[in-house]
Parts: structure tokens; sequence; C-alpha cells
DNA sequence: TTAAATAGCTGTAGTCACTACAGATAGATG
DNA sequence: CATCTATCTGTAGTGACTACAGCTATTTAA
């Protein structure tokens, strides 16, 4: 039986992290020793690693509920799963276009300032003028992959 | 002198967001009419369209900050300015590179299933054990584009 | 055996950049 | 004057954790 420190290194898990989980109904309340401290089996530190892992290659955490759900259900086809996957990868995808273009603009705006006094800044010139800009550049959310300081709009392009 | 719901149409940007810029002191407070509510002069709409356009293309509020106080430097080289925004842009780069290398995993692991049962669904093998894959694909978070479904959790890398 | 050091417990609050709501008042239009 | 829309303040929720406070359990060294 692991304490949650050994399951947390085992995993490349913090221990936060798993109480957390926890918490939220990801992974299933363990056993207890006598001290009411956690202890762990193989299944559970099976568990974290799948969920670990998946955290690592962007699903969302209710993504990996359904992964899980799936996973439990082996008779079943993995059409479901296979679907899933998919979708990340697009929504993924749909996200790297969406900076690419952010990326051009960043540069398009850096290259097109020739120095000087902040008043004829040109970064700060498009900053302020969003007409200055070539092409459309909102990074907005994807579904799968939402995100949080813009928002997106690109096609993929590598 | 505009009204709120004026300032939001003329700057695409919701009430309840130039509310919050106000009360993190990102926007100054504008004067107010008999009845208390606010009323907006240009200055406060061309700040507004500044800041708009800099969430667009990924600044955080807190460069953003930096950035207007730099502007209103008029006499200084701009070349902080410029180093703030080419420090975003290769963090942006980053970001685009970690998200290339979990895409190729993701469409590594999708091909790899061959269809069937749950039970030997090559995707959820994948998703188990990290020693499945070819590289590295862990995302973190990189200054200036933080976002929330891939995977990474808000912290500062560059 | 005991003291100290380490690990673990619960619960709450903070992160970022908003968004949503509740319950009130203000202003515009018929 | 009635009604309708806009605005007001303040609080709470989002996602996926992280950090901390104040306590208890377990392990190790002396």
């Amino acid at each position: 039986m692991l304490s949650i420190g050994e399951l947390s290194r085992a995993t490349d898990c913090k221990v936060e992290t798993i109480r957390y989980y926890e918490k939220i109904g990801l992974m299933p309340e363990p056993a207890r020793s006598v001290g009411n401290q956690r202890r762990y089996g193989e299944r559970h530190r099976d568990r974290l690693h799948f969920i670990r892992h998946s955290r690592q290659l962007g699903f969302r955490i209710d993504a990996i509920r359904e992964l899980l759900a799936l996973s439990d259900q082996e008779h079943r086809d993995c059409d479901a799963v296979d679907a899933l996957a998919r979708r990340h990868r697009d929504a993924v995808d749909d996200r790297i276009g969406a900076l690419c273009a952010l990326r051009d603009e960043l540069d398009r705006m850096i290259e097109g300032c020739a120095g000087g006094d902040v008043a004829h800044c040109g970064v700060i010139e498009v900053l302020g003028d969003h007409r200055l800009c070539r092409h459309e550049h909102r990074l907005e959310a994807v579904a799968g992959t939402p995100q949080r300081g813009t928002g997106e709009t690109g096609r993929s392009h590598s």
C-alpha cells in the first residue's frame, strides 16, 4: 500500500492534486490507515497515471471522466474513444492556427517599428488601432480546448 | 459623453468587463451623471481600444499595464516597449511549438489504434502509459498567452 | 523511551480574466 | 405617468489546480 506521498512520487503528481482529484470524484476514495491517512493500491496508481498522461496531452477533466468511463466498458467498440481523441486533436490544431496568425501579427507589429520615441513607436500605434492589422487575430475559445487570455480564429499550419 | 453601454458598443467590450477594468485600476474612474452613472470621454475610449486590442493579441493584463505606463512616457525611447512585444512574440512561438508536439503525439495515438474493443484500444493504451509516446509533450504555460483546456496550469514559463 | 523531523489531515482562499446574476435605481420613450 | 431598458453595486462562479494555516500521524535518531 502506498501513502499519498509515495503515490505522488510514483506518478509525478502533487499531493494536493491527488486530494483535489478525489474531491471532484475523479479518483475514488482510498482506504485509510488507523490514523486516517490515505492508503493506495495499484489500481489507484494506474488510474492516476492515466489521468496525468491525459492531462499532459491536454484533455480536460470532463473528457478524462468520459474516457475513464469508456475504458471501463471493455467490450464496447472504441469508436467513442477515438472520436473524442480526434475532436481534441482538431481543437489543438485550430488553436495552433490561431496562435500562428497571432504570432504573424506580432511579427508585423514589431518589424514595423522604426525605434525612437515612444510617441512614434509602431508597436504602441498598432496596439491602439486594430485597423493597422493585416488580419483577424482574435483568439476565441474552441470546442474542447478553451483557453484564457485570447481567442482564436486561424487555420492549422505550423 | 458616452454612457457605459455606448462605450461598450464603441469598443466591442462588454459592460461588465469595462467595470472590471475600472475595479482593477486598468481604466480610470470616469465622471458620473447626476444619477451616478458613468460618463466617458474620448480618452477613455482610446485607452479601452488599446487595452482590448492588446488582449486580442494575447498580452496579459500586467503587460498591458506596463505598456500603458510606457506609452505615457512619450519622450522615452521605445526599446522597452519593443522588448516587451518581442518577449510576448517569443512566448507565443514557444507555445506553438509545444502544441505542435502535442498534436503530433495525438495523431500518432489516433493512427495507432486499430479499432475494435475498448479493451484493445490503442488510444486508451497510450493514455495509460506515457512510455508509449515518442516525445515529450507536456504543456506548460507561456507568458502572455495563458489558456485553459490544453493542459497547462496557467503558470508562466518562457 | 522520547524527542524531533517529516508526512499527512481538513478546510479555505488565491490564481487569471472575466462572466453571470440579484436586487436596486436611473433615464428614455409612449 | 407607466413602462421599459440601461445602469448601479456587490457577490459568486469558471478550470484546474496551488498555497497556506493549524492540527495530527508516523518515522527515525538518540
